[in-house]
DNA sequence: TGTAAGACTTGGAATAATCTTC
DNA sequence: GAAGATTATTCCAAGTCTTACA
């Protein structure tokens, strides 16, 4: 089943990179331990889970049509119902107690109250009606009139004391409750599907709530209600056994539909979208699809050069939509833009490439600006170069335009644009030039890379997500910058910059002690890579006074160190000891804070240190192997540095998951004799089996 | 030919689980 | 062993694209 190459007899989960080294690293060994041997269990469950091999008999000439013959599942999970709490909200400081009905939606609101959901002023309206709505219906007579006069704290404050509570729950209370989880997906979890037992994903019906819509969607904090069984269609084998609905409902319907791969449907109330239950990412059904979708985009790597030609040549055709739709497809295939279908005036105002407006393109120093909200609202934003053509045709879109509002290719849309695509290569739609321009920009950056065999597990990762991180670009795949990311990143900057001191430290003490040494010994305690890896980051300097409060923050936590040692175990034996210890220290504590203060006025050229932190040389051998332990550290945190600032707006997983095929990962994987465990977790193991037997030349 | 419905993939945020650091 | 950070997973919104129907 593991096809990463790291077979059982290497040293740890990581296979033969990681350097085992004394004290330090003893509690290294014990995590790295806990994860070996989770990885193990991990390993050994998808062995031991029975597994169909679907990827090895795929016939193309199968009727795709029926998707299964036998399907037998327990149905959905209803949330439970509403509980009332009786805490009020305040009507212009008054309390003011609602019914159950109300309450609920109330709290829907109250418990978002500081979100960015709670401050936007279209879901306050649009929450507010429906309460209104709601309050009209009702017998009693409320007084609550203006959104501004409610006061909904004392709800938020009761919800987030519930919050807490749960967080102090006992282990016993933690586990029942996990306990029970796991009972609830044994028997919803999982469906027999044409003989064998598989994964069923979303089972739980989506709770009431306040629908959240991204952007600036009309309809945020619209009442999402409670689905009733008698609004959910269940799709199931002619010979299964029909699911209980909870007692006294029944089923909307109950169909026998083999076409189609979903097991309950329901429609939602806000947007009067369809909701489906459909199998886990992980199961025969959802894989052959995955399979299927990356074999078109290799298929198209067939024909790209003459699709590539087709509409190169079409740039310049007389005929208006042919420009058009030329224009179309170059930004596509160029820079990955969705196809962009038509939306409605009750959804957030996003686009696409085929609903691009006139104030969505600007021209600046030759090149093309193109800054518009594309799905999700994400924000696109791309200044590029594109081929003279493509410039002109632009200009003259727009122009035709007119002004703001109006389409920029008024002559296409999407369906018009996919069916040309079909007929230069069967199955060819827009979306396929994403998978494929993902996929390929993927293999070429990992090729691209410095990296050997013999790099190290470090290297090898950051190089990895390098590539990823190409492709996460070229599909703008955005995320939030997490809060306090600054300060996480001068966190890590500020270990740097201790571990590269502590390393010069020890590469000045050991120095002297080489020079005795005959030529050849001392070619065996090179120090110039370490002295290179220790050296000053310019923009962050070691100076006087960092050393003095770096001092002075290592005495502060052995003293944390200490009193918590004094209060939680001294025994009378070593009470005085740490007493003497503690003493000790918060004398060089205050010795190191008033030579800080003098620091300003005296130009003294050698900072003091504590008596503690001096450092006595002890042997060669010992000296070099501390510096070698240093220096890896070092080599660590810096790429952990690097990653994570490269990081910070791009997010790395979707184009993980639904772009990059996944056998380039396993091939890569297998060719660096590196675990693929490192890059695919769990879930991605699992959803992507069929690309694990990936050959290492595999080539997409 | 246009429009709506339906089925499925893709996507970021929220939440849960795990790891690291002190 | 607690707190905070990181990573994995779940949730459900928002796309794409095909098909049905008028």
């Amino acid at each position: 089943m593991n096809g990463s190459g790291n077979g059982n007899g290497k040293e740890n989960g990581y296979g033969k990179r990681v350097k085992v080294e004394s004290e330090v690293a003893r509690k290294k060994i014990k995590t790295e331990g806990e994860k070996k041997r989770r990885v193990k269990r991990e390993q050994k469950e998808e062995e031991e889970a029975e597994e169909y091999e679907w990827w090895r008999d795929q016939n193309g000439d199968k009727d795709d049509t029926i998707r299964w013959t036998q399907l037998e599942h327990q149905g959905v999970l209803f949330p439970p119902e509403y509980v009332p709490h009786g805490v009020p909200i305040l009507y212009d400081g008054e309390k003011v107690y609602l019914e159950p009905e109300i309450e609920e939606l109330v709290g829907f609101f109250a418990a978002l109250l500081e979100t960015e959901h709670g401050a936007n002023p279209t879901f306050q309206r649009n929450f507010f009606n429906e309460l209104k709505l709601l309050m009209s219906k009702s017998k009693r007579k409320y007084p609550i009139k203006e959104f501004s006069r409610c006061d909904f704290r004392p709800m938020y404050e009761y919800f987030q004391k519930q919050k807490e509570e749960k967080k102090q729950m006992s282990k016993e209370e933690k586990a029942a409750l996990l306990e029970e989880r796991k009972m609830i997906e044994e028997k919803y979890g999982y469906c027999i599907l044409d003989g064998r037992r598989e994964k069923v994903g979303n089972f739980r019906i989506e709770p009431p709530g306040l629908f959240r819509g991204r952007g600036a969607h009309p309809k945020t904090g619209c009442y999402k209600r409670r689905v009733r069984a008698e609004q959910i269609t269940i799709n199931i084998g002619k010979d299964a056994k029909i699911p209980e609905p909870p007692k006294g409902s029944k089923w909307g319907n109950v169909i026998h539909d083999q076409t189609v791969t979903w097991l309950a449907m329901w429609k939602e109330n806000v947007n009067d979208n369809t909701k489906y239950v459909f199998l886990a990412a992980g199961s025969s059904l959802k894989g052959q699809s995955d399979l299927k979708k990356y074999e078109k985009a290799r298929e198209l790597k067939k024909h790209i050069v003459r699709i590539r030609k087709d509409y190169m040549a079409a740039l310049t055709s007389s005929d208006g939509k042919t420009r058009q739709r030329a224009t179309a497809l170059y930004l596509i295939d160029r820079f990955a833009l969705r196809a962009g279908n038509e939306k409605g005036d009750d959804q957030a105002d996003t686009v696409g490439c085929c609903s691009l407006r006139y104030e969505h393109v600007t021209f600046e120093d030759g090149k093309v600006v193109f800054d518009f909200l594309g799905k999700d609202s994400i924000r696109y934003y791309n200044k590029v170069e594109v081929h003279p053509a493509v410039y002109r045709n632009l200009v003259s879109f727009q122009r035709a335009a007119k002004t703001p509002g109006n389409l920029l290719f008024s002559l296409i849309n999407t369906v018009e644009l996919n069916k040309h695509l079909s007929s230069l290569m069967p199955g060819l739609s827009a979306k396929v030039f994403r998978t494929y321009n993902a996929s390929h920009t993927f293999q070429q950056e990992l090729e691209k890379q410095d990296v050997t065999p013999a790099s190290s597990i470090h290297e090898l990762t950051l190089a990895y997500n390098r590539a990823n991180r190409q492709v996460a670009v070229l599909c703008n795949h955005q995320r939030a910058v997490a809060k306090n990311f600054s300060g996480q990143l001068s966190k890590i900057a500020d270990r740097l910059m201790g571990l590269r001191y502590e390393c010069r430290r020890h590469i000045d003490l050991l120095k002297p002690n080489l020079t005795d040494l005959s030529l050849a010994d001392r070619a065996k305690y090179d120090l110039a890579p370490f002295e290179q890896a220790c050296r000053d980051d310019p923009d962050r300097p070691i100076t006087t006074e960092w050393l003095y409060s770096y001092f002075a923050d290592l005495l502060t936590k052995d003293i944390e160190r200490l009193e918590k040692k004094k209060a939680s175990d001294a025994t009378q034996s070593n009470l005085d000891s740490i007493e003497e210890k503690l003493a000790s220290l918060s004398s060089e504590l205050s010795t190191l804070n008033s030579k800080k203060e003098a620091l300003s006025s005296s130009k003294s050229s050698k900072p003091y240190i504590p008596e503690m932190y001096r450092l006595t040389f002890n042997s060669i051998d010992k000296s070099f192997s501390t510096i070698q332990r240093l220096y890896t550290r070092i080599v660590a945190t810096k790429t952990a540095l690097v990653d994570k600032d490269e990081n910070k707006t791009t997010a790395l997983g979707t184009s993980k998951i639904n772009y990059i095929d996944p056998r380039i990962t396993v091939s890569w994987c297998k060719k660096f004799d590196i675990p693929v465990e490192k890059f695919f977790p769990k879930t991605l193991r699992e959803k992507f089996k069929w690309a694990m037997h990936a050959d290492k030349n595999f080539k997409f």
